[in-house]
Formats: C-alpha cells, sequence, structure tokens
DNA sequence: GACAGATGAAGGA
DNA sequence: TCCTTCATCTGTC
C-alpha cells in the first residue's frame, strides 16, 4: 500500500517548488528544478479532501516564503514525517526549534536527541530530509563553522543561510 | 552482515 | 593550516 500524495507547485521569486501532501499533512517538498517547468502541478486523488490541502498549501506557501526571505514561518501547515524512522524524527523534530539565524553542528544536534556519539547519523537523517526549508536542515553546519553538506545542493544552503543573516 | 555517510577529533607533516 | 586516519552510530541493501 503506497501513499497517495497531492503534488502541488508553490511557485516563489526563487524558483518553483513541488510540495506533496498526504492525508497527514505536508510530506515532501522538492526544490526548484533548474530548467524544468514540471507539468502537471496536481495530481489530485480522492483521499484527502481539497479544501484541507488548499489550506495547507496556503499555510506552507506563506511559510515557505517566509523562510526564503529569512523570517521565521508564522503558520506551519502540519508535516507528515511518518516516512522517517524514530531517529530520523526525532531529528528533524529538533531542526524545527532551531530559529532562522540560528545554526547547529551536526554534533549539537546528535546531544540534543541524547545520541551525542551519533554525529554521522544525524548527517544522514539530514539528508533524508523530505521537506527542506520547512524542516531547516540548512541550518545545520559541521564542526568548527564549516558548511558541511546538503542535499539540495550547497548553493541552497548558501542562500538560504546569508537570508537570514548568517556569515560562514 | 557489510557498507556508506551532509561528522568529529587527533596526530603528523 | 592541511591532510589522513580512525572511532562511532544509523540506515540501507
Amino acid at each position: 500500500m503506497k501513499t497517495q500524495f497531492i503534488e502541488l507547485s508553490l511557485p516563489t521569486r526563487d524558483g518553483q517548488f513541488i510540495a506533496r501532501y498526504s492525508e497527514k499533512g505536508l510530506a515532501e517538498m522538492d526544490f526548484p528544478k533548474v530548467g524544468s517547468a514540471r507539468r502537471a502541478d496536481r495530481t489530485l486523488r480522492r483521499s484527502v479532501p481539497t479544501n484541507i490541502v488548499s489550506r495547507w498549501h496556503r499555510a506552507t506557501e506563506a511559510a515557505l516564503k517566509y523562510i526564503l526571505a529569512g523570517r521565521a514561518a508564522k503558520n506551519l501547515p502540519p508535516l507528515d514525517l511518518s516516512g522517517g524512522t524514530e531517529f530520523q524524527q526525532a531529528v528533524w523534530r529538533e531542526l524545527g526549534k532551531i530559529s532562522p539565524g540560528q545554526t547547529r553542528s551536526y554534533g549539537e544536534i546528535a546531544q540534543a536527541i541524547g545520541k551525542p556519539k551519533a554525529v554521522r547519523a544525524v548527517g544522514g537523517a539530514c539528508g533524508a530530509n523530505p521537506i527542506p526549508v520547512l524542516v531547516p536542515c540548512h541550518r545545520v553546519l559541521a564542526a568548527h563553522g564549516k558548511i558541511g553538506g546538503f542535499g539540495g545542493g550547497l548553493d541552497w544552503k548558501r542562500r538560504l543561510l546569508a537570508r537570514e543573516g548568517v556569515s560562514l
């Protein structure tokens, strides 16, 4: 039984993000694909009432624009993190606590979830994060302020951090 | 099981 | 500094 997603586009001044919603909330988000005008921005499934999804989508769009502007999102849509393991969900929840303009190291995240030695695993969980930007994995740096890596590309990470006033 | 990974620390040049 | 090596933990195949 595969989860059915409702896929909607999120046009921003930085490109067109793709958001996918499950019956529980926002489940995935993609960065804009360079040079691809992805067709069919909505593959509606009957499993989720469209009025609920459109409400989530408005919240997602507003939150995304706030974060891209380097500010804290006022209202986040419900996030469906059930696609991850318990460990990954713990990491993602911890990421959600980081305020704009603040950064943490992988080691600090590992400590915060009570597994100070699981630093590499935290990196893995960040890479597996299905909802970049809203789950701010870009605010996690390697030790000593090094940028580390980023699933959506280091350019995005630098850009997002710069908008929040973080200098590397 | 084996292996890889968005780490981190230590040691040597 | 920079590079290499190794310990460590988790997820994936």
